[in-house]
DNA sequence: CTGACTTTGTGCCGACACTAAACAAAATAC
DNA sequence: GTATTTTGTTTAGTGTCGGCACAAAGTCAG
């Protein structure tokens, strides 16, 4: 027959999250026939998702015919990401296969009202849209605070100045239909915190990619994120407040910490806390991560900075190996900060997760750093493919 | 047309789990026509597993043409469920919607020689196998211990007396062929941890159906163990060590722990420490898992007893609020001894939890007491249905 | 260079699971 | 008793996928 509509989603992801190079590789992937597989791939073809090239493959290595290429089609429709962070926002349009097609950003400080902040990157992203012609399929947003379920409420915007409670959700869906966005509906637009969608974005195009059980662990500007997928999907909770990590206790003599209690993670290994245990002030100049990490790039040699990375990598390892012990991941993402911490001495802090773990097996888990540029604009983004993956004739026939 | 398979094993699952009472709930829930649903209720009752009951259905009270009931099959095929635990081990033949058919008990000192174990048990499952003559379709096995994937082997059987790191899947297998079990293969015969199999039989039979992110706790006669149920399936972890929450710290000046840590949640909130909270010896002629719930039944008006009853909650309530805000589940169930603290003084423990927890909302999750008998063993035997629900005919064509 | 072999892509046919639509059955409502 | 509602069944038809044969495009051996 012609087409394999059941296999279409699940081919496309093949093919966005680069596991499907060729459409042997796809046969095999999805297990179904080469008929079907070559079916599946010329509907996606005809839709304009993908391309196929069957030029001379310059070759391979291995014997038999060489195979057709697959790739995400390189002018196909686009989704517009936003990510609202301490120091202003970043919207981009990002292809199939998480390729940033065209990026914005908007610098200063963010107001305390964020209907203002949305209206204004959404009209960035309609601007970028306008430039280049694309079609836009979906929209994502990332935020710095726990989104609850199922309404999209920001709970903790700690660092935004924004209301605790604002209904990011309705206002980014209310912002895409000011300025303009064709086919907006409740279908279209989704909300997530910033640190999840890193997660997602790394197991889909960066560090991640094939892990099952993956956690991520990131400072942000202030404070301490976690997140976690499986199976592919991310896990945020029964109300979107699962991973916040923040608040595990690190160190029971520690800093007291808004929540209450004392030495959580948010308190003892994030920017803040690492420039306090170096000694410095925090300066007004640039943000609170950048200071971090510029101190442990460039004066790592001294002791009371080497002590002070060691002191944070210490305290993570803790709060790492309290989460394996729980979740028991195959693989671990860190971000921010911690990527940085991470660089600067791998062996310790997986020398501390093995030892506070408590089987050696999972123990033994890889700990990596991100390997994503923007991966929480990308994992935006990977929302609001999400239907275009589940089911790609749905979306598009709108 | 005739059948539907490819919706063989949801559907079985629907009925299996009580959700489908009727061909017209089983069409919605499957989302199919009302011929597609008809066509797979009647291939299911051809192959014995399910019977409809299609008599005048002593009304419903709702208007339009009754329907049908739909049951699990009364003599159908059953699997053999096996749990391992410190005072002996207990099989039982399991029919389709978790009901016990046959059970058989075997007590007294378990030897430090698995294998030794489960050949008595698997011999007194055989026994009931060929009392009652139902054809057999796979086993499952409940131990207290964490069963490492994917070889089956129980890692810290910590009162079993059996040594670290025993091959359970594998002795268990082999003492399935050696009892002639027919048609034994790897893929029947599964091995679980009996609070993974508890949460699982819960999800499916008990107190937590319909719940999509269900977290178990429970003590068992010695140290607590957790499990997680996530969109119906058990998380067990990248390698089956996941949701080990004995050693959370609820305590950081409490008792030393055989981690090396101090105040873990196992050596803080067991029936032990609920024994020595309250000032009694453990006396050699019961379990303690036994002596501690009749203490608490029995003398809670004592104020030594209640206020161990009351420290014992706290402790358990601050290891639960950690839990949930790393979690975020819908629902919670207690087993073991939790489950009797939670009965003593339910208002207390929700209080620590919604307290402790970080966001109003997550704290507010319902906990809830388990609601079914033997459901680790119940858990073992779903274990074993899994293949079957996955796809009915594979499995009877064997 | 030629022929054997290996692997990939495609066209055709049939199997079959499911939908759609009409009809039949069994209750309640008036 | 008749209309209405809901459920179950029969029929025909549709679309997806597997099986198979064949073609295409390379490597390998001589």
């Amino acid at each position: 027959m012609e087409r394999g509509r059941g296999a279409l989603g699940p081919a496309l992801e093949l093919v966005h999250t680069g596991r499907a190079p060729t459409r042997a590789v796809l046969t095999s992937e999805l297990g179904v026939t080469r008929a079907t597989a070559g079916a599946v791939a010329a509907e996606l073809e005809a839709l304009g998702l993908i391309t196929v090239d069957s030029r001379p493959t310059a070759s391979a290595g291995s014997q038999g015919r060489p195979s057709h290429r697959l790739f995400v089609a390189e002018r196909g429709p686009v989704v517009l990401a936003a990510q609202i962070h301490a120091d202003g926002f970043r919207v981009a349009l990002v292809a199939l296969g998480g390729r940033i097609v065209a990026t914005s950003t908007g610098c200063g400080t963010i107001p305390a009202d964020p209907a203002h902040v949305l209206a204004d990157a959404v009209g960035a992203g309609a601007e970028l849209l306008r430039e280049t012609g694309r079609r836009c399929l979906g929209a994502g947003l990332a935020v710095p605070s726990a989104v609850a379920e199922p309404d999209g409420e920001a709970l903790n915007p700690l660092h935004l100045a924004w209301p605790a409670g604002a209904p990011v959700r309705a206002l980014f869906l209310r912002a895409l239909t000011d300025a303009g966005i064709p086919g907006v509906t409740d279908a279209i637009g989704f909300t997530g915190n910033d640190v999840n969608l890193m997660a997602l974005a790394e197991h889909r195009h960066g560090a991640g990619r094939g892990a099952r059980d993956l956690l991520c662990v990131a400072s942000g500007h202030r404070g301490v994120g976690g997140a976690l997928v499986l199976d592919g999907r991310l896990h945020s909770g029964s109300s979107g407040l699962a991973l916040e990590v923040g608040h595990l206790t690190v160190n029971p003599e520690g800093a007291p910490c808004h929540c209450g209690s004392r030495g959580c993670l948010d308190v003892e290994a994030d920017p803040l806390a690492f420039l306090g245990a170096a000694g410095r002030e925090p300066g007004p100049e640039v943000s609170l991560l950048q200071q971090a990490a510029d101190l442990l790039r460039d004066e790592y040699a001294d002791p009371g900075v080497r002590a002070a990375a060691d002191l944070l990598i210490d305290r993570l390892g803790l709060g790492i190996a309290g989460l394996v012990n729980i979740l028991n991941p195959d693989r671990i993402i860190l971000g921010g900060l911690h990527r940085d911490l991470l660089k600067a001495d791998p062996e310790r802090l997986r020398a501390v997760v093995a030892d506070r773990s408590l089987w050696g097996r999972s123990g033994g888990v890889p700990i990596l750093p991100c390997g994503l540029d923007h991966n929480s604009l990308v994992g935006a983004a990977e929302l609001a493919w999400q239907p275009v993956l589940d089911d790609p004739l749905v979306v598009l026939d709108r």
